[in-house]
DNA sequence: CCAAAAGTGTTCAGCTTACACCCATGA
DNA sequence: TCATGGGTGTAAGCTGAACACTTTTGG
């Protein structure tokens, strides 16, 4: 494979998708850049990769750097090679995504000054990307919805306790369409990861909803699932 | 993202999983090498990006110049960058994946002379490949098996015209379990993808099973699935 | 006529869907 | 007391799994 017959200038980035979840929306983490090209764009929290690390150390590396925050763990997801994505040069770059609570800061301070701001953009309402990373979040959301259906991995996304109702408004969201809600809590709950607490909601105007809390322990039930033909 | 703070000698490669199924096994085209590091071991096919290409379009080249094999489409599934995982320097490897018709033939014929041979090896033993390649592999096969079970696309490895048994098979090595013949044929039929011919089997000993083709038009409809809660 | 694989249906269990009303609470 | 969302069950249809015998063919 490596035998480098041809050598060029090349370099490799990591960008990263956060995704948010706050006042009911579905919302990433974009920077501000503070640099050419695309000086003052909205971009994907990226940067280059360094000699002495993996390209997932990087990635959380760049994500601290440019938000703030830390010890993200994200999931790789695609890789984005056309000659031209980047003006100043050939740049492949590596494509991670991570759900995470929102802990109610709509701006993030960015470590590096390379990035002026960090804020949460409601998904719907995402302005013109620097790059290619309009089409590096597209790829991404089609990506989380597809992994969504099949692995309960929306939970990452609530705060710690949560009611039935806000999780169903999670799947709501991101699924894009109304769910019914007998049959909504009837699976989950058949999914068996929640444990009800002996909590309520407060200080709503109607009837207080019970709180719930993800299980994790039986949640690793959920990390595979086969097409079966009968028979085992 | 990429300012470019940073800039060191950096490669970057693809590496091809070529699946083929011949004589009931599962297999995967490897080159044996013929330039060090790791000259004459075997190795998945792959080399460097040019800077004029596309990642596809580079994983496509080096397929052809390895093996011969021309114009096949892969899709790629997973980027390898661990900082040590090539001993010349760093190199970071995007890998795809393929299935094909076996059209006999053994050993394919190389273009370079990077590469001595190509040979098709049983997946069940595969020697040990040069540098990451047999995580690679690892990784790619988890993904077929994967895939396999929600998208009918183990069509690309029979010859064309097929029988339900021999789809069976396939099924049963890659997913590596015994299915059940009855619900088998049900569920393949039910997709309504298969198209049966007025032919026969012919050559064999025992009563001739009917020959069926893949329906390429009636494929698109399986292109989607998403876990629902009723009500759409 | 024998060996080998082709071909074929039914039953049961569990899951998915559709659907509407009463309950608890705070203002 | 009213407005708001919380909370609940059932019936019908579909899908997945288990399971065994007859048919065809060539040798």
């Amino acid at each position: 494979m490596e035998n480098i017959p041809v050598r060029f200038e090349s370099i490799f980035s990591a960008d990263c998708i956060i995704f948010g979840f706050d006042e009911g929306e579905l919302k990433i983490l974009l920077i501000e850049r503070n640099e050419e090209p695309f000086k003052e764009w909205f971009a994907l929290p990226g940067n280059v990769v360094y000699q002495s690390e993996s390209i997932d150390e990087a990635a959380e590396r760049i994500l601290y750097e440019l938000t703030g925050l830390k010890g993200i763990y994200m999931e790789q997801f695609y890789t984005f090679g056309e000659v031209n994505r980047h003006p100043k040069g050939r740049v492949i770059t590596v494509a991670y995504f991570a759900m995470i609570r929102l802990n109610g800061q709509k701006e993030l301070k960015p470590i590096t000054n390379y990035a002026k701001k960090a804020v949460w953009v409601s998904v719907k309402d995402l302005p013109k990307l620097a790059f290619d990373h309009s089409e590096i979040f597209k790829k991404g959301f089609e990506k989380i919805k597809n992994k969504i259906s099949y692995q309960p991995i929306a939970f990452e996304l609530l705060p710690e306790k949560f009611t039935l109702t806000q999780l169903q408004n999670l799947y709501e969201v991101i699924l894009n369409k109304k769910l019914d809600k007998r049959n909504f809590r009837k699976k989950m709950l058949a999914y068996d990861i929640l444990k009800e607490l002996d909590e309520k909601q407060k200080g709503v105007s109607y009837r207080a909803a019970k709180l719930y809390k993800f299980d994790k322990r039986k949640y690793s039930k959920y990390f595979h699932n086969e097409l079966s033909f009968g028979k085992e």
